[in-house]
DNA sequence: CGACGTTGTAGCAACGTTGTAAATAGCAGA
DNA sequence: TCTGCTATTTACAACGTTGCTACAACGTCG
């Protein structure tokens, strides 16, 4: 059971391989009686067209790259799905490259899938350097989300970290938390360092003094992480009021961690997260969070690179590197303000 | 900056095209003189195969396609990071589709996708009837994974899913409790059928009576469905003491709309979810679930269709029909024994 | 009535790769 | 030196598609 290539349709039409080939893009001169006959005959043979061969000819491979650390993870899993469907809209499918968050398979990621293999690629770096782009650059069109590595000439799309990181400890100064502390810093995560710049940003304003040993590392960006990170801070001769994390994958073992030692959320200590995962908004209680605006995010990057493929294509001048900040809110729920109402 | 071709390595190297393709395949009768010089251009140019080229001509595409709802969704988050990881392994790109679990884009996931673009499929259906995949059948190897549509001539890979069912709510009476509910009654998925019949041969085992009105249907299987159905149970007239949910992100729901209502985890009410995804073990109480081996899943669906592709290119028998039993396990936590110690 | 434009059709080549088969080189034995 | 191998290399075609170009048919207009 052959799947029908052009000169099947052709041949049962009774016309030309290129006719057919005409019927199938759109060409207007096409005598209707032969398309007609040539639509039958696409009909009768169930006729595909064999993208592979289109994109050898095309000189494009229909396919864009996401690489990320895991689908495992929720944030991932659901960004993932977004740039699928965005991807399609583009007539794209989306090759997905799992690199665990190390320098070494995002290297890898990077060299081993060429022109030929993708016409972009959108890349979730958790470990790469500067340095490593300029021996890498796969030599199609790239484009960073969620992390900012300066310095790097490549388009970036991103929700403003520091504004949002801000707003979130804004919120629990607000509600009159005053020692504040934070989930998630660590020098090779270029979020973290933004992040915690926020985070520092709103304890000035407010007024806090900051203590370094309010400010715990994470390795990961795991549950497991959270809740360590969390004892770690009940373990403290004064306990914080409030955490801010990096995450809510961190906020949720946070969660897990003040349960297991009995301290009320909010009341004792107020938490808030990051990303606002589904899974945040049916925690117990739920997690107050940063809402980044992923549709937006998956949308936006898809069409840097359609943007930045088809200037190739037709030697337009390419258009300048894009830092571009897409809209994000503070979602309020329990684990700040308590128990309001039932969600519906 | 075109990539390089067979073709630019074969001029620097002073050689053939062919010669070219040989070393880089692997051909035995090459001048070591020539291995070396082709070696050396094959670095020189960073020469990479173009992987469209090379299937046009193999007549293999190099892809499998993962159907399934949704990556937003925990479970198939998981499973399809486990896919690619088993893929990978047999040089495997993989292609996910989204299909919300309708009907209608589930036929298309599989029409729309001939074997000039793919070389398999993994199947994750919720709606495809038996009668869909007659005249879909796509010209390659197909396993289905999680779901048992009867009757149909496909490989299957699951867990099963009676017996799983039947061990859940063993364990609940086990625990005690007589009143037992299920959340997830659906006449549309194969599993729903499934896990009710274990429920209900379960409850005849503990020699309990059913009621019917205790079995909740849900058409959709979020968080939201589990909620929703809980708040119904939890309006009888007379409470259940334990509930059944057919999945995890139901179970999460049960979890959130008994809290709403003040009712306590395990104490009034006993909860077991299904999938034992990440967040079952950090939700509070924690959940207990069916854990099925989903790296098994991933990597027994791929084997069966590498098994199914090389056999049809080597023209050998093809082997039977598969109906493969990966296995679970019952994982109990809080939400049925209540607290015990601090997860590590 | 011939030149010309418009509409419709088809042949050829090429995208980068590899299987087939044919060509060449090297070398031992006659 | 010539034959007959084997070892090595190469030309060619083909996978299915589409851009380019040639060409045919038809009508229009000066």
């Amino acid at each position: 059971m052959r799947a029908a290539t052009l000169k099947d349709v052709a041949v049962l039409a009774g016309v030309s391989v290129k006719t057919v080939s005409n019927v199938v893009n759109g060409y207007a001169f096409v005598k209707p009686e032969n398309r007609r006959k040539v639509e039958e005959a696409l009909i009768a043979t169930g006729y595909r067209p064999n993208i592979g061969a289109r994109n050898l000819r095309r000189g494009k491979t229909g396919f864009i790259a996401l690489v990320l650390p895991e689908l495992s993870i929720p944030y991932f899993g659901e960004l993932a799905g977004l740039v699928i469907t965005a991807a399609q809209a583009h007539g794209w499918n989306v090759l997905i490259e799992q690199t665990q968050g190390t320098r070494d398979r995002e290297r890898t990621a990077l060299t081993s899938m060429g022109p030929h293999m993708i016409d972009g690629a959108i890349l979730s770096p958790q470990a790469l350097s500067a340095e490593d782009f300029a021996d890498l650059a796969p030599g199609v069109p790239l484009v960073m989300v969620g992390e900012h590595a300066v310095d790097v000439p490549i388009d970036h799309v991103a929700i403003d970290n520091v504004l949002a990181a801000r707003t979130a400890v804004g919120h629990l100064a607000a509600i009159g938390r005053r020692r504040i502390a934070s989930i998630g810093r660590n020098p090779h995560r270029g979020t973290a360092a933004l992040r915690l710049e926020g985070y520092r940003a709103a304890l000035a304003e407010a007024g806090l003094a900051e203590d370094e040993e309010l400010s715990v590392p994470a390795l990961e960006y795991h549950r497991r992480d959270g809740a360590q990170a969390m004892s770690r801070l009940l373990d403290l001769p004064e306990r914080p009021d409030a955490v801010f994390c990096f995450n809510d994958l961190l906020a949720i073992g946070a969660l897990r961690a003040a349960a297991d030692r009995g301290v009320r959320v909010p009341e004792d200590l107020a938490i808030v997260g990051f990303d606002n995962t589904e899974e945040s908004a049916y925690s117990i209680p739920s997690l107050t969070t940063i809402a980044p605006d992923k549709k937006a995010i998956a949308e936006t990057a898809v069409s840097l690179i359609h943007g930045r493929s088809t200037d190739a294509a037709e030697n337009a001048t390419p258009f300048d590197l894009q830092d571009i900040q897409t809209p994000f809110a503070l979602e309020i729920r329990e684990s700040t303000i308590g128990r309001t109402r039932a969600p519906a």
